[in-house]
RNA sequence: UGCCCCUUGGUGUAACUGGCAACACGCCUCACUCUGGAUGAGGAGAGUCUAGGUUCGAGCCCUAGAGGGGCAACCA
């Protein structure tokens, strides 16, 4: 990490930190701290993820302790592994190593030996009633389950049952193995729970056909945690019940010193959707163009898009850690995003929505090389590079207002402003198409400002950018908005869903704007600043040197959208 | 009609564990500026879900209630 980006701040004091802060005080554990990022490898990371992999890796690093990558791979049917590829690309592109890299699908063994000492010791069951009466027996949240008829059968019987269910005698459904607990338990979690359930021809992406039977994540969570030597178990709030259940696994297998677990809330971002149900979804039915679309908030998208890691660490520690159901404002990250980018990236000119611009007084094919600040007074770099002018420049159809309100301070006609790096000019003319259709400027400019100053003092109000017609590299922009129309995409009027709430205009393809041509040779992935704009990243798979293309990271905050939304 | 978790400005987090509500984002002013960016200065905005109680003193403790969320997948 640099030490000069302002996103980067002391590390903060969180409860779980506490908790991690008391355990070492106290010496619980008897180790340094051992956490674990574990994710199903059925679907891309997302910022929910970063914030949990910030959290876990963030307290093994502050407090010299470890972090395991362990993929929760327990379920044949949903699991690959280009999500295995996908997810530590994405874990070490945030900036993060993991210490030990595991698979629960490396424990079935473990795991197995352990059902079988369950099942000796009367702790656990094969029943064989079907799913449904699983179901119904269990009861509901207000009424108590019953038990089932297999309930009781002898531990011999179990093991028989057990061993054969392993060796494949038995098609899906057939049996399943329980834990013995209390079908009348308050916690649902505890009536019973499946331990592990037929998959008898799955085939398992790392364990092939090998296994007929496959633990359920109640099963193999807290107990991978425990073989792995975990101290705390992080995870998100909705698991709080299942920790009745981790508790009651390991001390039933023997674990002492186990691991615990801590419960934190899980991040809601406004305006985007962080569930890989739902992120599944926008793939498959081709509502984005893959995970990494940069509109996804996927860290594969994200990275696409042009966010960088640091950006992505700042936010999670902004963000905060806490077990309160939290929905974070899109402008709180990006804020997060400028801040980082507003150290690091040069500056560019670029017109998006271009405007021909005639400069009436200046000798037709005379060329003037001007110097351009690659970073602005403010920001502890330096470099400056040439920029061409000429007869003929474009400028953003936004920067000119025929009839324009007070506080416009652009070009508009008979009005002055300055061309950024280049001199002052005045809009003499107007030039319209048969429509009435503004399709030129004419435009005067005052060869005594190439300074950027005027000799006699007079100040202008603006400063516009612009590209030389003759010079200007022609480009593709593609504008990236908020993929959904509304905070809480979910919130949708019965029989409907997020889906719904798409924004039409989440991405917008600018095919012509016009870049000034020192870029042209700049690597494909580099950042910018497009002056009055936005930061741009150049975009990795699709630019190329003969076509360049640029993705919006993120927009420049802008004070005069504001300021003329006030006069409507 | 169960069990569990949560409740502090618009948003997200704090408050040395009982001592007079802070920080960030956002918003509004103003200043500065060759980016209406950045930066600087200032401001508005909560009296901590409600009602009782304990205490010299409560956001922190107690009681009761309200509101929000999770749990009845052979998903994780």
């Amino acid at each position: 990490m640099s030490d000069t980006n302002p996103n980067d701040t002391a590390p903060r004091r969180d409860f779980i930190r506490e908790l991690v802060i008391d355990d070492i005080a106290t010496g619980r554990f008897g180790r340094a701290p051992a956490t674990r990022f574990p994710p199903e490898p059925n679907g891309f990371l997302h910022m929910g993820h970063a914030k949990s992999i910030c959290l876990n890796f963030g307290i093994a690093r502050e407090f010299g302790g470890t972090c395991n990558l362990r993929f929760d791979d327990t379920n044949p049917l949903t699991e690959d592994m280009k999500y295995v590829e996908a997810i530590k690309r994405d874990i070490r592109w945030l900036g993060f190593d993991w210490d030990g890299e595991y698979f629960a699908s490396d424990y079935f063994e473990k795991l197995y030996e352990i059902a079988e000492r369950l099942v000796e010791q009367g702790k656990a069951y094969v029943d064989s009633q079907s799913e449904e009466e699983i179901r119904t027996n269990r009861g509901t949240v207000t009424t108590p389950g019953i038990p089932g008829p297999y309930r009781d059968r002898s531990p011999e019987e179990n093991l028989d049952l057990l061993r054969r269910m392993k060796a494949g005698e038995f098609a899906d459904g057939a049996h399943v193995l329980r834990a013995k607990i209390d079908l009348a338990h308050p916690n649902m979690i505890m009536r019973d729970p499946l331990l592990m359930r037929i998959r008898r021809d799955a085939h398992h992406y790392r364990r092939g056909t090998e296994w007929k039977i496959y633990p359920l994540y109640d099963f193999a969570h807290g107990l991978s945690d425990a073989i792995e030597g975990i101290t705390r178990s992080l995870c998100t709030l909705e698991f709080k019940d299942s920790r009745d259940i981790y508790d009651w696994l390991v001390e039933a297998a023997g674990y002492n010193n186990p691991p615990t677990q801590i419960e934190f809330a899980r991040l809601e971002l406004d305006y985007t959707v962080l569930s890989k149900r739902k992120l599944l979804r926008l793939v498959n039915e081709g509502h984005v163009n893959g995970w990494d679309d940069p509109r996804m908030p996927t860290i594969a998208g994200l990275r696409r898009r042009g966010v960088r890691p640091e950006a992505i660490r700042a936010f999670a520690d902004t963000i905060g850690v806490a077990r309160k159901d939290a929905r974070v404002e899109i402008a709180s990250f990006e804020h997060t995003v400028r801040n980082d980018l507003n150290m690091e990236v040069p500056r560019v000119l670029c017109v998006l929505n271009p405007l021909k611009v005639v400069i009436t007084n200046y000798p037709e094919g005379q060329v003037d090389m001007l110097e351009g600040q690659n970073y602005p007074h403010d920001v502890p770099k330096t470099g400056t590079r040439e920029v061409p002018f000429s007869r003929e420049l474009w400028v953003d159809r936004d920067d000119f207002m025929e009839d324009p309100p007070k506080k416009f301070y652009r070009l508009s006609p008979g009005r002055e402003v300055r061309l950024r790096f280049a001199y002052f000019i005045t809009c003499t003319d107007v030039i319209k198409d048969a429509d009435g259709n503004v399709t030129e400027l004419h435009c005067t400019y005052d060869p005594e400002t190439r300074s950027g100053n005027a000799p006699d003092g007079r100040k202008v109000q603006g400063t516009i950018h612009w590209v030389s017609a003759q010079h200007a590299l022609d480009c593709e922009v593609r504008l990236y908005d908020r993929l959904f129309t509304q905070p809480d995409p979910d919130d949708v009027p019965e029989g409907e869903d997020f889906l719904s709430t798409l924004n039409p205009t989440s991405l917008v393809v600018i095919p012509n704007a016009k870049i000034e041509p020192s870029v042209a040779s700049d690597p494909i992935g580099s950042r910018y600043q497009f002056e009055r704009t936005g930061y741009f990243m150049s975009e990795p798979e699709d630019s190329t040197p003969e076509k360049l293309v640029f993705n919006r990271i993120v927009s420049l905050r802008d004070s005069w959208a504001k300021e003329s939304k006030k006069g409507i």
